[in-house]
DNA sequence: GATGAATGAGGATTCATTCAT
DNA sequence: CATGAATGAATCCTCATTCAT
């Protein structure tokens, strides 16, 4: 039982860091397996095959996020606040754990994301990000206005800078530090406040 | 000759729509060829091999983005005109373009283009982009000041949207109007100018 | 006790499904195993491995056959109406039980099946089929005369016309009724006899 | 190109040998191509995949068939001549080239063959037998009555015998000669004519 | 006895690249 | 130069069987 859980996560720590180092396609599922310390064919018995691995990992991960942007979070806060709060704690994912982002980031520029993305803006399948209830609700109770920005405008350019650093510093071209990234959360509260 | 130079773009173009549609891996040199209406082993005449053969339609791609951005620069301009004719031309370029949108983005983020980023931090390639150079010039002219953000902080404030934007167009999730792209333009600025 | 000839039994009738549907080489014995609603493994409790399952649902089958076949004989009989009963009560035996019969012509036509063959012939294991004993019996007594055929010969035309009405039946191209079995029968004698 | 022919016959005839002699599912490709002299690859120039090697492998026997059994047919014979004929030539060519007759019975029952005859039943495919046509056509002529047995059966009680032997002869159980194969022919023209 | 997770050899198929024509 | 048949290493996945619990 304890063998199986540990079997199951040695899988998809292993997986997690070859499907990121050599891409989805360039990752073999023998050297996941052989990485992880197993046969070839145990993967399938924890995973019916690469695609479900690869979605799995993008599931494990996104909980992983939503949980970690949740903390922490208190109903007194302002709406400033509280989008400084989320901005960086997103950004501060995003960097403590670089091989989660270049996962998160090849995973939607791959046909599942592509896929998943398509689901949510038909509404099969749901938005995850709190973001847009955190600015409606700030509209709503006065606190600010919103520039007169179409709505994906808007969330491009906040998500936008997001991801152009966090890939920097994935890279290794870059290391925030926590003052670096108030400026930036600050800057993207600047582009969509009136 | 003329027939040879004919080959070789009919080569590029079926790889950029096939490479692009596909993924790098997934897009076979036999299909290419056949796309190309050449036989397989001509495009080795032409290409050392498929990573020169994408690496070159990078190289090319990157002329025609830097050639289009440079169209209808005039001196006489203000630095924040210079700077939302920087912007809206190459946010025009990307999404009139979205097979050049998702090629480079691919390329980007394949070990092909994370190379390259890193020669040109190392300094052993240069940076192509005109814009450090826009917002320098600004300043010295005192024109406007720049918010006192790190360079990569301030350059992901603008190339971040930019992107963010381009993948939506590319992804049919949205189509910018021309007042759209200018609102944010303005949102960038607003982001990074004090 | 009770529980162990039922999971034995569980498995047969499984295995025989299955077998049949997919072929030998198709039907994984964990499917076997599921379907029975036992355990991967407990298969082997019972049956030392795949061959010798493949090989015991045959020997049951036969078994069932023979006792088929010899209910209801009556010394009395002519030996037309003794091989008239044998020829349609083995045509209704493979024609109600579909299965048992593609399971039969599969086995028959393995490499296991061809192997019995040839040790009957050998002599190493002997022919089950009452059908010689009655032809033999009836001229021995002069009630009808043989034709002078090859003894395979006069099997094949008893046997021949047998296995191909299976056959048809068994793909649901006809369904027989009990008079076209007992013309089949006139004419698998008028085919042999002078 | 006298190359590319010989290689791809030269598929054809280790397929057939392994095919037949391991079984459809039992014969690797790798193990054909090494009995070919071939690359496991280079299979897969001259067919899309196992299923069309299978499938052409059938079409070309039957094609062999067919053409043998059309040989040395002359208008001015009786219709039991006629049958005699046909009868003695497709058992003369099942038992002259045993490994095409374990082939046929091995495609007949496999899914592929079960396909094809559900075709030729609904009138997708056509009957490529020209037995039904002589029967029918020395019915029509006076020359001699059938039994009024069910097409079905008609058949059963002519082909079955056929294949009885031909399967008997291809184990190596037992040798056919001429006369044998005429006595049989009579036998199955007894079994039908009345 | 029963379980079912784990094994790893084996199989079908793909595809970048070569080279004889 | 152009061709495209041929190559064979590499990949994903299956499944009979074992064995610790």
């Amino acid at each position: 039982m304890a063998d199986k859980a540990g079997k199951r996560e040695k899988i998809i720590k292993a997986a997690l860091v070859l499907l990121t180092k050599h891409g989805f396609h360039a990752a073999p599922m023998s050297l996941i397996a052989k990485k992880a310390g197993v046969a070839a064919g145990t993967i399938y018995t924890y995973f019916e095959n690469k695609d479900e691995l690869i979605k799995t990992i993008f599931t494990e991960i996104q909980k992983d996020v939503l949980e970690y942007l949740e903390k922490d979070t208190f109903e007194s806060r302002t709406t400033k606040e509280k989008f400084t709060h989320f901005y960086s704690r997103l950004i501060n994912y995003l960097i403590t754990k670089p091989l989660h982002y270049r996962y998160l980031e090849q995973f939607h520029n791959s046909p599942f994301g592509i896929t998943l993305r398509r689901e949510i803006m038909d509404g099969r399948s749901s938005d995850p990000s709190p973001l847009s209830g955190i600015l409606r609700e700030g509209v709503e109770k006065g606190e600010m206005e919103l520039k007169d920005l179409p709505h994906h405008v808007m969330m491009a350019h906040i998500f936008g800078p997001v991801l152009a650093l966090a890939r920097e510093n994935a890279l290794g071209f870059i290391s925030l530090d926590e003052k670096a990234i108030l400026l930036s959360a600050d800057a993207a509260w600047d582009s969509v406040i009136k």
